[in-house]
DNA sequence: GCCGTTTTCGGCCCGACTGTTTTCAGTCG
């Protein structure tokens, strides 16, 4: 079982109990279930570690919900669970996914109209019956129907690639409003989560109403869910739900606090505050009815005796500890890359040549890249073969002679994306990798190889003397199509044992490796890169996604080689 | 159900908005 799918069930018990008016426990069940999805580490190795006392090392969790969690990774099953479920059989999961529906009332519809899932509901809700229950009106059953047919057309979630454009789009727009002192998105964007669920945006102004106005009449917006004087939601007309929130300057710094989140770093900010004599919401922190810091976040953190999170490492997974102890990490910046170590041109399925390549990597601040072109298992993308490879090797000394000429510094080094053969064996000759200045490697095919086959392929292409780097070590594309089935420990160890590099791919449907494997390579040190991966000039961009996964995984200048001068990057390959 | 640098008992984060009410419960974040 995994963690997603133990919080799930826990965030049900949770939504049960308060179903039943049981004070407290719903809160309790809830708080774990948030911890549990941002877990880094499994439940299930955890317990297989440790044992439920290890379970019950994990915040929230005590001796109870330890005991329903181990009875779930062990059977599949948890009796508390199914116990409240057939005292209420609601399909809880779908129906508290309606917007406005929450236990207390999804269980007056199923005690006075007999609705058990989405199907009911919409029935009892288009023949009128809703309106006349106490405590509804004409007005919720309308929003239920509205939230029914929403969820029918919701996509769910957003990668951060396709919302982040949007959402700075409209924090400028909102910027140039009259009165706007501040626009800035929070929540999980300003995190860089790969993945988005809704966008909170904060406004310094004193002009709220012209604000609001602005926000719920922009053309995009396909639904208004609430419009109030400080706070508005609307759903655009691609499903994206944003907030807005207007602030007073006073308070704008633990707004955006609040605001960004994690919920779960949130609560543990709060809990400092209360243990110090202080209170702690988004207008400020307070002692008593004083606010003695809101302004900026900095200065909350530095009143809590914390030093300052970067937003990156608010999920509550030792950063608060770190903070005040004194030692987070000095994190990369975007500004720390010189290098890009996957970059394709014309040559096979990049749109732009080994040239405008470089010229395109120069203008976005970099020294160095290498060309990385498929190579010929990939027939569908004209790979290189060993004689086109020798061709190219000539061509990139011509270009590197040409800027040389011109009085420029930046280098282009020879490197190749070759292929994994099923058997670990690689795509091109050892002779000609060798003669390349960085090798990596990709596993583009065989993406169902049993879990044991494909680590093991892997670990044999990591260890061939030529390759540098292993490129998308786990093959995702988010939202779209599962990693493959490949033990990350195992690839990490080996990576240590054979001074491989691990890439981190910064598209941003990609950003493979993910936060947690990062965080593991940091631990252990295995040296990672952040490329872009471009196929044509204009994607040098999405380094910036890569870079935010990296601080995501705790990730210094030191653990990423391409933030290093060349010749040193390159001494240190095999 | 969980937790403890006042506590092993007695507290639990808290404010905005909506739709129903006529002072508030439920939902959301």
């Amino acid at each position: 079982m995994t963690n997603q799918e133990i919080a799930k069930i826990l965030y049900e018990i949770s939504a049960y109990l308060e179903m039943q008016d049981v004070a407290f426990k719903p809160r309790a069940y809830e708080k774990v279930a948030e911890v549990v999805e941002s877990l880094s580490e499994p439940l299930t190795s955890i317990h297989s570690k440790g044992g439920i006392k290890a379970i019950q090392d994990v915040p929230g969790v005590g001796i109870s919900i330890a005991e329903t969690i181990e009875e779930l990774i062990k059977t599949g099953h948890s009796k508390h669970y199914e116990e409240l479920k057939k005292n209420t059989p609601v399909d809880l999961a779908n129906l508290i996914r309606v917007e406005g529906l929450g236990p207390k009332k999804i269980k007056a519809l199923y005690n006075k109209l007999g609705v058990r899932n989405l199907k009911d509901l919409e029935k009892s809700a288009k023949a009128g019956k809703i309106r006349k229950l106490a405590g509804f009106g004409p007005k919720s059953e309308e929003n239920i129907l509205k939230g029914l047919d929403f969820l029918s057309r919701s996509s769910g979630r957003f990668t951060l690639g396709a919302a982040l454009p949007l959402v700075r789009e409209t924090e400028d727009r909102l910027r140039g409003l009259k009165g706007v002192k501040k626009a800035q998105v929070a929540g999980s964007i300003r995190r860089w989560k790969e993945t988005v669920g809704d966008v909170d945006i904060l406004v310094v102004s004193d002009k709220a109403e012209l604000v609001m106005d602005y926000f719920i009449n922009m053309p995009e917006v396909g639904r208004v869910l609430a419009h109030g004087k400080t706070k508005s939601a609307i759903t655009l007309k691609n499903g994206l739900d944003v907030d807005l929130r207007v602030l007073p300057p006073e308070s704008y710094g633990s707004a955006l606090a609040y605001f960004t989140g994690s919920k779960a770093h949130n609560v543990a900010l709060r809990q400092i505050a209360i243990n110090k004599g202080y209170k702690l919401n988004e207008y400020g922190l307070f002692k008593g009815e004083r606010q003695i810091a809101g302004k900026t976040e900095e200065e909350i953190y530095k009143k809590l005796g914390l030093d300052y999170v970067e937003p990156e490492l608010r999920e509550l997974t030792g950063e608060v500890e770190a903070a005040q102890e004194h030692i987070l990490p000095n994190l990369i910046k975007r500004s720390d890359l010189r290098g890009d170590l996957q970059v394709q041109t014309n040559w096979t399925d990049g749109e732009k040549s080994i040239k405008e390549m470089a010229s395109a990597a120069m203008k976005s601040g970099l020294e160095y890249i290498v060309i990385t072109d498929h190579t010929k298992r990939l027939a569908m993308t004209n790979g290189l073969d060993e004689r086109r490879i020798v061709q190219q090797m000539k061509e990139i000394d011509k270009v590197n002679a040409g800027l040389k000429a011109k009085g420029l510094k930046f280098t282009i080094l020879k490197g190749s994306e070759c292929d994994i053969l099923k058997d670990g064996t690689m795509d091109l000759s050892d002779s000609t990798l060798s003669k390349l200045d960085v090798v990596g490697a990709s596993v583009h095919s065989h993406f169902n190889l049993p879990r044991e086959d494909q680590t093991k392929r892997i670990q044999k292409a990591i260890s061939n003397p030529s390759v540098d780097i292993l490129f998308h070590p786990t093959g995702r594309l988010i939202q779209r199509r599962e990693a493959y089935a490949v033990d990350m420990g195992a690839i990490i160890d080996s990576a240590k044992k054979t001074k491989t590099v691990l890439e981190i791919d910064a598209f941003p449907d990609r950003l493979d490796l993910k936060d947690e494997y990062i965080r593991q390579c940091v631990e252990v040190g295995v040296k990672m890169s952040i490329d872009s991966d471009a196929h044509t000039d204009s994607h040098f961009s999405v380094l910036e996604y890569g870079v935010a996964q990296a601080r995501r995984g705790w990730a210094k200048r030191s653990d990423i080689i391409n933030a290093w001068p060349v010749s040193k990057m390159l001494k240190f390959l095999k």
